[in-house]
DNA sequence: GATATCAAGTCCTATATAGGAATAAGGGAA
DNA sequence: TTCCCTTATTCCTATATAGGACTTGATATC
């Protein structure tokens, strides 16, 4: 008589043994994440991949597509494949960005940090770091877009992952992209973003800072940033007054970020 | 002597000829948008597919989770591959959304038209559309949000495509949901969204229907609506007074439509 | 009637293999 | 030098095949 099956949750996978591809796709993840691998490197080949990790071909190859999905690695026929550079993006503003009427893109030119600080508060971030974090480092910046308007962004970071971020200099942190800066220094570039816009007065240190009457209303535009597996690594607020030219927010959406066309 | 090859541009695919898998689900999702299969049938077995389309089952495969990406299909294991409903998003607004500051998702529920015009000006929506369109079917409605506030929507419809709609009653498009209503009737399923957004004074139609202080500024939300193969089935504009009620607007992210883990 | 077992249908994973197509680099001829 | 050809490398497509895993419904057993 053999040992009776054990009753397994139906709609679940047995044990929760991981299909080989998805294996492989999350050991290239690691090695990227760090380090082992930079941005900008070639991977060895496919057929090398798959000695390596003892797969057949086909299945080196589906793990690949999926991290291509990602967005972590590019493919390219006859040259090999590649890790995702920070700036790969090819300094496209991915997940978010702002446009004039016609769809000419407006870009942020001008950074100027009015206050850098350690803080313990909670927020609306707190849910988006999770339990775990409850210590941010807190950074306020004036940041002009494309010449002709100012908006107001503050940024909060878990101090525990960034923390040699808060012994910086101002003069250091100027003038910087945080997306940028992540990705190049701690390699941590922001593979997606969770957003959230709502339409209301804007509070009196932003329109003083600003130089809008008090009680402007504006839009808060919310913005968590998300690293490799959808690690959360940024909370950013930015605070958008009015302006007689027609702004407009886009949202990156998924239409842009992969083409029904591409989806392959 | 062999006749010299043509000279090809580099990096485009030989004379435009396109990969089998790919030809499959082009194939596959023509069928489905001309109502050979409709939403929630279920399509013939993998194997049997392979067989019609004298494929190999891998290559069937592929070209069935590329469907899968694209939203336009379902495949449950065990149980078979499925047309994704009109209602497959199980009722949820896939796209966008309002949501409380807890999280909490406010509901849409009570429509009233305000007005139904066929126009020919154009506006933001003639690029959205295209040259082709230059006739648009415009409604006008308020629409109730949970029970606690109202939006002013108005929404543009090509009018060559959904001419029936001009000829409908207020009572019969009273309360409907655009979006089911031209997935069902015109299978036309919402597949993905285009969004913009700005900070505006609310143009005085809308104040004036809303009861709000003339010159109020808010949020003017933008949201091209596409179908199968990218093509533009509807154009939507939002107006969204502020409240005292911190409202959030979810222009829902890549994160959400297919989170990192999930892609494979 | 309730429960367990079985079988068919379906999707899922994985392999081995073959040839095609894009890229880059090197060498030879005009 | 410039152009063409060849070659090596790499990714891309496709096939045939095998077995596993999940779901459903029918059948047998208690």
């Amino acid at each position: 008589m053999t040992q009776k099956p054990l009753r397994v949750v139906p709609g679940s996978k047995s044990g929760g043994a991981k299909a080989k591809h998805r294996r492989i796709s999350e050991e290239i993840l690691s090695a990227i994440e760090d380090g082992r691998w930079v941005p900008g490197e070639r991977l060895p080949a496919e057929d090398q991949l798959a000695i390596e990790m003892k797969a057949s071909l086909g299945t080196v190859q589906r793990a690949l597509r999926s991290l291509v999905q990602m967005g972590v690695v590019e493919r390219h026929h006859g040259r090999g494949t590649f890790v995702t550079g920070a700036r790969a993006q090819e300094g496209q503003l991915r997940h978010f960005r702002f446009m004039a009427e016609g769809g000419t893109q407006l870009l942020p030119v001008y950074f100027k940090i009015v206050g850098i600080e350690t803080v313990r508060e909670s927020g609306p971030w707190s849910s988006f770091f999770g339990e775990r974090e409850d210590n941010y480092i807190h950074i306020h910046r004036l940041v002009n877009v494309n010449d002709e308007f100012d908006v107001f962004s503050e940024i909060y970071l878990p101090a525990s992952r960034f923390s040699e971020i808060a012994g910086m200099s101002e003069a250091t942190l100027n003038g910087v992209s945080f997306r940028d800066f992540l990705a190049e220094r701690f390699n941590a570039p922001t593979i997606n973003t969770h957003q959230t816009m709502a339409c209301q007065p804007l509070p009196p240190r932003v329109t003083r800072t600003l130089n809008v009457p008090h009680g402007q209303y504006g839009i808060v535009w919310s913005i968590g940033g998300l690293s490799y597996r959808n690690t959360p690594i940024t909370w950013q607020r930015i605070f958008v007054p009015p302006s007689d030219r027609v702004i407009e927010i886009v949202p990156t959406s998924a239409v842009e970020q992969s083409p029904l066309q591409e989806v392959f």
